[in-house]
DNA sequence: TTATATTTGCCAATATTTGTCAAGACAATA
DNA sequence: TATTGTCTTGACAAATATTGGCAAATATAA
């Protein structure tokens, strides 16, 4: 399943002319990793965001708002309620705010 | 932090006038699992819902949607882009129908 | 107090996630 | 065809997180 992070990624990734092992040396990752990641068979890990984020310098808001919704789909999708329960979630985080 | 979920569990339960033990026996689980469960220390499995709702005589899909709530909240609590995040995710979910 | 119900902290078992390695696929090109 | 470089994939091990159970602590009621 492809995330919209992972093809974020490798679109900045990309246009940079940067190897997968150059990428995968700075956040200090087997090659394997980030191939995955790009691919959708692996999340990186929250804490690495930032970090991504320099190296490819790119906006961290950005990246942290397609990394977050990829996880929230994930845990929705196939959900028979999830239409619902998104609801709940959104009026209950505009009241917290 | 008291869930959706477990606080909805707890007034089903007490209304009935059922203690923990004899839902933990018919959840086929320790008492303490449960009293957790009720207060937010733990989340119940998915797969336990349908079960705990015929149990408790309630329906399926509010607990479902009660309970995928509460995972999502658990998820964007804290998120700086909670909110981008959710709004994206809506918009997936109702293309995707 | 005594009896019963609930809560809490801790541990072991289990499951999930994460990273590494090695082999394979693929394309470019000598 | 053989070689080189990049990327992908699967198997495995290490690190983390989750789960359930026990037992002690705490509450509640009589």
């Amino acid at each position: 399943m492809a995330t919209q992070f992972g093809e974020r990624i490798r679109e900045l990734r990309t246009k940079q002319n940067m190897l997968l092992r150059q990428l995968a040396s700075l956040l200090d990752v087997d090659t394997s990793i980030i191939s995955k990641i790009e691919r959708g068979d692996r999340q990186l890990k929250k804490e690495q965001i930032p970090l991504l984020a320099q190296i490819l310098k790119a906006d961290i808001e950005e990246l942290q708002t397609l990394w977050l919704a990829d996880q929230l789909y994930n845990m929705i999708q196939g959900e028979p309620m999830a239409d619902e329960a998104l609801k709940s979630v959104s009026k209950k985080i505009k009241k917290a705010k």
